[in-house]
DNA sequence: GGAACTCGCCAC
DNA sequence: AAACGTGGCGAGTTCC
């Protein structure tokens, strides 16, 4: 049955969320825009002797003579015909409407030096095309103001545009700094990320109250370091020591929160291959001793796999499939069941409501009917954040203002006079008074501070917590 | 000549 | 049996 009072709660919700983000889009963020003038020039520089390293390919030259005056390097319908009927290489897969696919990961396992070249091009026009260009394009005096919507998510997320503020590049160290070193706080002040820790699968816990994961939220105990034990035998995972780190962010990213949101082993096992230096290739009868990364003794992954009868990735996938196995229907067990039980009643329903209130219907598969609540609820746990921060900082008269947010994070352009009270109030009502009022909240809530120093752009931000007293 | 689609790629 | 969830955006391509 649909709850009607939290429904109608939802609604409210939505409209003071959509205030509140109006107050961040109306603070906007700073960026020095002599700078980006700076380094789009040199991007633009990078991008010409970029090209001109590719005329000089094998690859080019192919293309150049397939397609003459209308050669585009940008064009990847160009490139598939250039790779697979003039060249006549093997494809690695298909598109979604079933060309044959040109991306990085298919190119890069075409064994053909000449692709590197290629996507050194890509990556350079993307910082500056969609980044650089998009801050010169929207900023008005020197400060952007992305939108924050709330009306465009089937999920009930955010989205943001003009520009986008939730994809500012992160993992790849040379785009992050590029596009990131031109964003700054006001003269005087300084940057503040604030980060709920694994929000989403704490708030999934709140729907599938699985006891093995309420232990592992309520313990502070590790989840990715023991399925890294599990899929790859280890007695211990010591993060401090590179290749255990590793194996941790493999078993994290390849596994765990794939299978979260409903991905299968087979996938898995491409996934962590790549994160520990192994070829996937199911044509492969047995890894060279050589291969992959190195335990500190000197023996290579490999060969650790080989001695627990892994010798191939066949092996591996027979191996990541007892693991699935034993995830869900062992350790995850409450969780699995949860799962299929809100399938069924969705199924049955129609529809289904999430524990903030909204109601998704439609057609929906059943990872899209999983993920959807747990996503939706975890954003509103910020987003009610961010209604009582505005109100707060409106109300005590802050100069620092909240800027930015990205799902499960905020960014504060503070005062540095007001940094302790800011810190103190921000860490109170996303930790302590939302779980008091959201009563369904019943795992603990953590978040995670970076700080950059006064006038110093967002690379700069350095992990940071309240100090005592 | 512009709307709509496709692909690739960035984020969570 | 089925098989990775949500967006925005640039550039190329297709369609009208």
């Amino acid at each position: 049955m649909i709850d009607k009072k939290k429904l109608f709660d939802a609604y409210l919700f939505f409209h003071e969320g959509q205030l509140a983000l109006a107050e961040i889009e109306r603070a906007g963020i700073r960026i020095d825009i002599e700078k980006c003038l700076a380094v789009r020039q040199d991007l633009s520089d990078k991008i010409s002797a970029c090209e001109e390293e590719f005329k000089k390919t094998f690859l080019f030259q192919t293309w150049e003579k397939t397609f003459s005056d209308r050669t585009n390097i940008l064009s990847n319908v160009q490139l598939e015909h250039v790779l697979f009927k003039v060249l006549k290489l093997k494809p690695i897969k298909a598109t979604a409407k079933g060309r044959n696919a040109t991306d990085e990961e298919s190119l890069m396992q075409l064994g053909i030096a000449d692709v590197n070249v290629l996507l050194r091009y890509r990556k350079l026009r993307k910082i500056r095309d969609t980044y650089l260009e998009g801050f010169i394009r929207e900023q008005t005096d020197g400060v952007l103001h992305p939108f924050f919507n709330l009306h465009t998510v089937r999920t009930y997320r955010s989205s943001s545009d003009h520009p986008n503020f939730q994809n500012i590049p992160r993992r790849d160290t040379f785009a992050r700094d590029i596009t990131r070193k031109v964003i700054f706080p006001r003269k005087g002040h300084q940057l503040l990320e604030v980060d709920y820790s694994g929000l989403e699968v704490s708030i999934a816990a709140c729907y599938h109250k699985d006891p093995e994961m309420l232990k592992y939220l309520k313990s502070g105990a590790d989840l990715h370091s023991d399925l890294a034990k599990k899929i790859f035998n280890v007695p211990v995972i010591d993060k401090t020591i590179p290749v255990y780190k590793k194996l941790r962010d493999a078993a994290k990213n390849g596994f765990v929160f794939p299978q979260f949101y409903g991905d299968y082993y087979k996938n898995n096992v491409d996934r962590i291959c790549d994160w520990i230096g192994l070829s996937p290739s199911r044509e492969i009868k047995e890894w060279d001793d050589s291969a992959g990364i190195k335990f500190p003794s000197g023996l290579t992954i490999a060969q650790h796999l080989k001695k627990q009868g892994i010798k191939c990735p066949n092996d591996f996938e027979a191996h990541m499939a007892r693991v699935e196995r034993w995830f869900w229907k062992e350790k995850f067990k409450v969780y699995d069941e949860w799962k299929s039980k809100w399938v069924t009643s969705y199924q049955k329903q129609g529809y289904f409501q999430t524990l903030t209130g909204f109601i998704c219907k439609g057609e929906m598969r059943k990872n899209e009917v999983v993920n959807y609540p747990i996503q939706g609820s975890a954003f509103h746990c910020l987003l009610w954040s961010l209604i009582q921060l505005v109100k707060i900082q409106k109300k005590e008269g802050w100069d620092s203002r909240i800027v930015g947010q990205i799902h499960d994070s905020m960014i504060v352009d503070v005062n540095p006079a007001e940094l302790m009270h800011v810190a103190k109030v921000i860490k109170k009502v996303t930790c302590e008074d939302l779980p008091r009022v959201w009563q369904w909240i019943i795992v603990p809530l953590s978040v995670e501070m970076e700080l950059c120093p006064v006038d110093s752009d967002w690379t700069c931000k350095k992990l940071w917590e309240i100090p005592e007293t």
